[in-house]
DNA sequence: GATGAATGAGCATTCATTCAT
DNA sequence: CATGAATGAATGCTCATTCAT
């Protein structure tokens, strides 16, 4: 790894980086019995460069919330212009959500219980919001979706993906299967 | 109140039911912060008592997660006859869900962050599967409900749900909508 | 000392004596630097048991505080009929408290820094003032004292006091004959 | 502000000066929870810099405190020849003094708990002395003070002072008054 | 059975000081 | 000379659980 010498310069946030990363794993593996001290022992670092970077706990794990977030943009963007129509755009990126909770579950507990369901705060968010509204909007033009589904049906099913992957509840593509068959065109609008 | 002396008779297990109807109420308003102390003190006993009849706070909460179990159950049963059909009926049961656990927020972080999502052990658990394998069968057979529709759907739906309604995540009434569109027979084949 | 077996029965707050007497003699020997652990430790009780009787640092040292305004108390309340005149008793007063700080210098400075300067709550204080009011009504009563001493001056020249004996800042001997004699009659009104 | 780029010519100490007069500031404002960080981002320098200048965070307070002296010690000079008798002059004084304390009590406790009662070292003692001798050989001279009043006298009242007006214990004014009294000449030789 | 005092490992966080650049 | 990232020992406090009475 880039660690060329003990104490390199700390080019800017090189240790940032690296706390994060370390961070990231080990609540990956060993979830929230993690503790700072550990984070700090694994990275290399001593706990005040933790501390200097991360001011609380909870400012750590929203750093790697925010980090996952980032990353999942970063796979829709791509695949969004790939898909077949709406809906499989859609079903592409809830099969990568819940692969990344499915990987990554105790990661995911430990973003849960500290954050509640907070949503990620600031330019993310912006950019969620609107890569999601271009999914559903796609989907509704080219008729795969339903006329009303929104962004909002979108975030909440999301969120119970999320939980049904990380908690092991079932089968999570069996969840995509019965949720976007949940939000394809209703063929009989009274259902009987 | 019904203490009359310090000891009123010591009833069997007349302790038993106070605490976990203490702790219940104290989950539901307090959240995880409530501590086993606090219990003890609001049921107007000795901590010691407390861990005689819950060896554990896991064990307390697994009893008053149990006790919740068994109140939908009977509500289950109640309504199980009443449905016009049997997708009405699964409605109606995650409807009564819902309620739970939006009007229980607290105790079901409580619930979810201490148990994770385990099924509960023992009868309830058999009981709730003959519940729950009824309400699909019924559905299946009056064509109410897909074909493939099975048991472990509806677990992991109602899992999904609790999520969704404890974390505020979105309107699960509109959970529940999309969700049982997606259980509803297929009219066209064609989606995988 | 009364600790027969390891845990006797804990008659009561046995502990707590024993914890307070403990943290006055580690505070007077080694002062500021002492942790509640070495409390804990040193009372040969768990530190647990050190917070349950102080729930804080500061708690604990008030409670010190507060039986050195006893002892102080007492004192005064035994030396007050003895004393010749009503200057006599201040005076006798006033050395006992040089003397209280001048052993126990490292304490008051805890005590100093912790609860700064304020006064005793509740009925020590409400006990000091009586006590304080006695001294000066004597002294001007029996034309040892100025006739506008009041129980301020008193107060006020003890806070003084206490800062001399404890910093070692001069002979605090010296302070009281100083101060007791700024509290004489006036012989001359007007100073020249 | 005197900070047109980035290094404005690194003049001599006109750093030290600067971190002096801003630490003073924070001190005086908010106390002992000043932290050396706040000095430096508030004199607009790395921290580094206010550990040239100050190698300890002790030596910062001495530095204030000596400057505090100095203050005083110009104040003395200019009014003790203005002063009608040794006891006004030494009156006079004590006013400045306790007003100094009281204007800046956060910054007294400060240096009190940072240095004890430790006198001022080097050069600035030596003043402070003088200063003091002649004083106190004007008052015991044309007799307005005691004529075993003594420079010791004098700095432990000036201590005890310092204690009254930043713990606000009472009315310094009152104390001096009740002080200068305790220093005048004895008419009556019976006090012990 | 009941009681509640005692236990103590565990934890997040702070901040004066150092030193590589 | 200046910088500020890094350091890490130190600290007060919590709370589930145990056990002597």
């Amino acid at each position: 790894m880039p660690t060329p010498s003990r104490r390199p310069r700390a080019d800017a946030g090189r240790n940032r980086a690296r706390v994060l990363e370390v961070a990231a794993h080990l609540f990956t593996e060993r979830g929230g019995e993690v503790q700072m001290a550990d984070v700090a022992r694994t990275a290399g670092v001593g706990i005040g460069t933790v501390y200097r970077h991360f001011p609380t706990r909870q400012a750590l794990v929203e750093a790697i919330a925010e980090q996952r977030f980032l990353e999942i943009l970063g796979f829709a963007r791509t695949m969004c212009e790939k898909a077949a129509s709406g809906r499989e755009a859609v079903r592409t990126l809830l099969e990568h959500i819940g692969q990344v909770h499915e990987d990554g579950r105790a990661l995911s507990r430990v973003i849960e219980s500290t954050l509640g369901n907070t949503a990620p705060r600031g330019p993310v968010q912006a950019e969620l919001r609107e890569l999601g509204d271009t999914l559903i909007a796609r989907g509704t033009a080219d008729g795969t979706l339903r006329q009303d589904a929104t962004f909002d049906d979108l975030y909440m099913l999301v969120g119970a993906l999320a939980t049904v992957a990380r908690a092991n509840i079932g089968d999570w593509h069996r969840f995509i299967d019965i949720t976007l068959a949940g939000l394809e065109p209703r063929t009989d609008p009274a259902s009987p």
